[in-house]
DNA sequence: TTGCTAATTGACACCGGTGTCAGTATGTGC
DNA sequence: GCACATACTGACACCGGTGTCAATTAGCAA
């Protein structure tokens, strides 16, 4: 069994291997009957034709690179899933390429990955959607990309963000709907701009339920299992000391968890913890945590998606979405006691 | 700014286009003034050669496939890591392809995968190691590939494996050094080869230290949390229940704890209850869970190092390699109250 | 039927590297 | 000095596709 090329192809359909490269490519101008012959011919003789040749001659490589610095492995995946879903429909494969965003080789790593394997566009994933000269380097190298998470807004690049405004109020209200007054927020890091905009959800809704927003119920985190301790630590020892906490992320909410488990404060009936971002060990916890389910996933599709139409529109859109999360509630919320 | 193609470099250098892939290539028959001419010429230039056209030439693809179908996400990650940085430092890049081992598709989606992509190797992981019909069709293909984590043996393939006998064994050990002679024991899911192995480690320890085996602390799971907590429950309901609890993986453990916790069963000082895997779920729960750590990472690793050596020297080796895991004691775990 | 435009097709160069092989330079033993 | 092996080097075809452009065929009005 020798190898199936496009000359194979072309003499058994008995056509020239051009005829056959256009029926490949969906081009006009090929007889109705000719089209039938070079596709029973694909089909009898299994061919695939090689992305190498193709992207040799086109100066493209199918390949999309994936750009990541994220601990939380299941964020990770996620967006790995979601992209991947979308490359495979369209023929295009996933490099992906995790690197420390405050090492100075991030950026030689990208310039090299891009030059090495010829990357036809993108994905940017937080930090690095809001690296600035990450960006200039992609732009003066004119390659295509989509940021996921920005936000910093520029108009002539590709973007997908979450709402996390909206969702940190959504979440905020839920706890008022439950009765919940003294609400205690746990703030994400400091240097992670969604954890300002998590934070600002959280004040709106109280503004909006005409609640004061109390300065001594607001703790300085930054994301960190520990730093939940800290926080909840510090909450759980105020003279009067908040019914609900939400904490801006879900590794907190489990740091505060652990030190209302070691207090012996029943959770949820004396005190409720949420958290955010729906990581897997909110279903392993006891209890199990109620939170904000991002649509990671489905930002990473969209995200691939506008890409790849951009990568053959060269550049013409400029599209931005944003998306919804999800409140998803689980034991560690329940109505206030009165 | 013009591509730097190996004819600008050649022309740019003063020699043939020939002579520079030599010096490219490392081949011999060069001498010491040509190849330094050629080489100032790639820095002057910042020349890439082009993987494209390389493979185009040499039916190389310098792509290397990772399949897996593995909820565990933090898995998925270790291996990813510890298989790229490998890749990384040969010029190699990793194709990710999740798929549904249960699914009829798979094997096709992994066919044409390679013929699509056609990747230089594949790296599989469990249960794609022992899967019979894909190892056929990549022996009858002529696909290189390394199996990760496999339990059945064959003479004339790569392999890299984890000890999970001598480490469930030790983990067993541990628990008995610790004063317990109850031991519970919460067996994998029964279609998992490493299940057997784990209770293997499990009993020899027993046996070696005069503990006779009692059926009743021998529990049947399938590495879910909702398992575990049955098995816990079913544990703890005994008459003489145990005193340390060893599950076959962490998130059983974790449904252990959930159960104890329910019943107000203080862990350490009432009951020791230890995992396996060291998931991320370990360090956030509360107690932090006493664990193996498996080699994941080296496993990837060493897989991809040996793979790559099979392409170079044409499948001339058949290495197997087998790696020790690391006991991880966190709060979970304690000597038995007299 | 003729003339003209539009649709269809194929020859050939080219993408950026590598393999083959022949040609030239260099070194060695006599 | 010569014969010969050995070290370098480059011309050229080739990998498997696509782009260009010219040639052929078909369609249709006059």
């Amino acid at each position: 069994m020798q190898k199936v090329t496009i000359n194979v192809v072309a003499k058994h359909a008995g056509v020239s291997k051009k005829t056959v490269s256009r029926v490949l490519n969906d081009e006009p101008n090929v007889s109705q009957s000719t089209k039938q012959k070079v596709t029973d011919a694909f089909n009898e003789l299994g061919y695939r034709p090689s992305p190498q040749a193709r992207g040799l001659a086109t100066n493209q490589s199918f390949l999309i690179g994936l750009v990541y610095d994220n601990p939380n492995k299941s964020y990770v995946s996620d967006i790995q899933t979601g992209a991947l879903e979308i490359c495979d429909k369209n023929g295009y494969h996933l490099l992906i390429h995790p690197t420390d965003h405050e090492s100075e080789q991030s950026l030689t790593g990208i310039d090299s990955l891009i030059t090495e394997s010829r990357l036809d566009g993108l994905v940017l994933t937080p930090p690095f959607s809001d690296m600035k000269s990450l960006l200039e380097m992609l732009d003066s190298r004119k390659i295509a990309y989509v940021r996921i998470g920005a936000t910093v807004m520029e108009s002539d690049s590709l973007c997908v963000i979450s709402n996390d405004v909206q969702a940190a109020y959504q979440m905020t209200r839920y706890l008022i709907s439950l009765g919940h007054v003294q609400i205690g927020f746990i703030k994400g890091h400091i240097d992670h701009n969604v954890s300002e905009q998590r934070f600002q959800g959280y004040c709106s809704a109280l503004e909006e339920a005409g609640i004061e927003i109390n300065s001594d119920y607001i703790q300085q985190g930054d994301f960190r299992f520990t730093s939940g301790e800290d926080c909840g630590r510090r909450l759980l020892g105020l003279a009067s000391p908040p019914t609900a906490i939400f904490a801006s992320n879900d590794y907190m909410a489990a740091g505060v968890l652990k030190v209302a488990s070691q207090r012996r404060i029943m959770i949820p009936h004396e005190l409720s913890v949420v958290g955010f971002d729906n990581a897997p060990i909110c279903e392993y916890l006891w209890p199990s945590l109620t939170t904000i389910k991002q649509p990671v996933r489905a930002m990473a599709s969209q995200a691939v998606n506008i890409l790849i139409e951009n990568i053959r529109e060269k550049g013409s859109s400029h599209e931005k979405r944003q998306l919804d999360g999800e409140l998803i509630v689980r034991e560690s919320s329940a109505p206030l006691r009165v």
